[in-house]
DNA sequence: CTGTTAGCGCGTTCAC
DNA sequence: GTGAACGCGCTAACAG
């Protein structure tokens, strides 16, 4: 591998001084029209790009970002980590992965990893257990997902707009008797969220609430499906996809049930197996999106903090 | 943010030289017991950690290694990652994720700008269309998963020892009549080498082959899953765990034709969803510890290029 | 406008 | 064994 040139042989090469090389460089002023356009010329000919450890060593930042996701095969966030990566890529950093595994302990021990590393910013998917005192030290450089957090920039899905979504259209279909097969309480936002918005509908509209909070697996939403069901039931309100993923495979196996299913999460599995669910989507490529773009917002530009919620989709 | 200190405060700290502290710091002999245990309780003391900038710098590795994957959002690829990442870690390097979207000119970029970065290594999740040309300047330094490619190194899949450990089975169940639910040939990998596999056996027992190679989707698996059957057909390999899903779908609905499915790929879902089908694994976690190991070995000891097959199991 | 100079934090000779 | 000096590629301050 032959040594890579640096920014003092282009300036060799083009006849101007090493700081000249530099200003083209970062587009900084005060460097005429025409050595600029013969830097570049040269800059472009060599296929010359300037060292990121060097530049690092000098500025403060080596433009690496951290993307702390629960777990890697989870989808929806495999959906904003998506949108995500390129516009990272797009403003020059590198983000690099970690899996928190939805162990507090775990992400505490990465931020500091992180912090010694000297990283410009992390995105981080929320769950329950991560505090604010751990994340203190990333005020300024941190956006969560999926959460939010008093002081912190977070990008959150709109639980509450979800479920009175799903319940507005099942009222409108005609169903007046509704189930909600959720998440345990202990997860603030896909449980008690989830249910609390539920309840809220329910008493809004003289519904008769009845609802079942089994766990966060297919199993536990297939076993406990019939929980939440009164004689009277047309309607099933689930709080994931994966719950109703449970649920659905329930009703497969009873035909003669005729069970309206609705579920908070649509992903192209879903729509395959049981197209008859209604759903609604958190958006999650809009969340990467905008969670990124807020990053860098905050790391480049001082960007305020702020608590961004993604709205949701019917489909 | 106050300055990080650097080894300089920590040689004047302990009452040493900056030399000192760097040898300390990279495990050098030639430096007394004594001294060391006192630079390493200073380091110690002010959880100092050196600049990685800087190190870049002056050696040669900034230590980074990428992780192409084709999709974020695939389950196999995830779970690979899922052991790389730690095992990365554990050797202080740190992962960067890129997706590759199947395409080959995208690759081809992405690992342009690697090398303009000067990463250290690469780990790219193969498919068709990329050419070992594409891959030459990294010949030393990428791991491919998924896909051999002469003179790389590579950590596959056992295509062939899954179809005939399935068949196998199958046989043993006193089937006779088995039907082949496969993939394009234009995938070397999935498509065409699975079904090889499929004719081989079938030749080599005297059973009429019945192959249909639909696509990759499981919308292709339930539709064309008619396409294999004949009045005798008892049982159906898929070449996937995604045309299995559609395969089961079909067979779901149809009650009475209790065909025996197996499948290539055995995932959570699957086993809920068909806990009946026979699934073959390929080892995804295991192929991302040894992908990480091998580009570890490639990058740090100048270890041999080797071409790794993972084995299959039944599940 | 542009070239020169001085470091950034670290590794690497060299002398001591 | 240990420390002082030098330079990696780059940016920032200062001259011209």
């Amino acid at each position: 591998m032959q040594t890579r040139l640096t920014i003092k042989d282009i300036a060799r090469l083009s006849g101007v001084g090493k700081s000249t090389v530099s200003r083209v460089l970062n587009n900084e002023s005060g460097v005429s029209e025409r050595t600029r356009e013969r830097v570049e010329a040269v800059m472009a000919q060599y296929g010359f790009s300037p060292s990121r450890s060097a530049r690092a060593m000098r500025g403060q930042s080596d433009k690496v970002v951290a993307i702390i996701v629960t777990r890697l095969d989870s989808l929806s966030e495999n959906l904003a980590v998506q949108t995500m990566l390129p516009a990272f890529y797009a403003e020059g950093y590198d983000p690099i992965m970690m899996e928190s595994q939805f162990s507090p302990e775990l992400v505490a021990e990465q931020l500091g990893m992180l912090r010694r590393r000297n990283i410009d910013g992390v995105v981080l998917f929320g769950f329950t257990g991560v505090t604010p005192e751990m994340l203190q030290p990333w005020q300024s450089s941190l956006v969560i997902i999926a959460r939010d957090a008093p002081g912190f920039a977070s990008v959150c899905y709109d639980d509450d707009g979800a479920v009175q979504l799903l319940l507005q259209r099942l009222y409108e279909l005609g169903h007046r008797h509704i189930g909600f097969l959720g998440v345990p309480d202990s997860d603030t936002t896909s449980g008690m969220r989830r249910r609390e918005a539920y309840m809220a509908f329910c008493q809004r509209n003289g519904v008769t609430p009845r609802i079942a909070q089994p766990g966060v697996t297919m199993v536990k939403g297939y076993e406990h499906f019939t929980d939440v069901l009164t004689p009277e039931t047309t309607a099933v309100v689930c709080a994931t996809d994966t719950l109703a993923l449970g649920a659905g495979k329930y009703l497969q196996e009873h035909p003669e049930m005729h069970i309206q299913l609705a579920s908070i999460g649509y992903t192209p599995l879903m729509a395959f197996l049981h197209p008859e669910i209604v759903g609604a989507s958190l958006g999650y490529a809009e969340a990467g999106r905008r969670a990124a773009a807020q990053l860098m917002g905050q790391i480049t530009r001082q960007a305020e903090l702020k608590q961004i919620v993604i709205p949701v989709t019917l489909n």
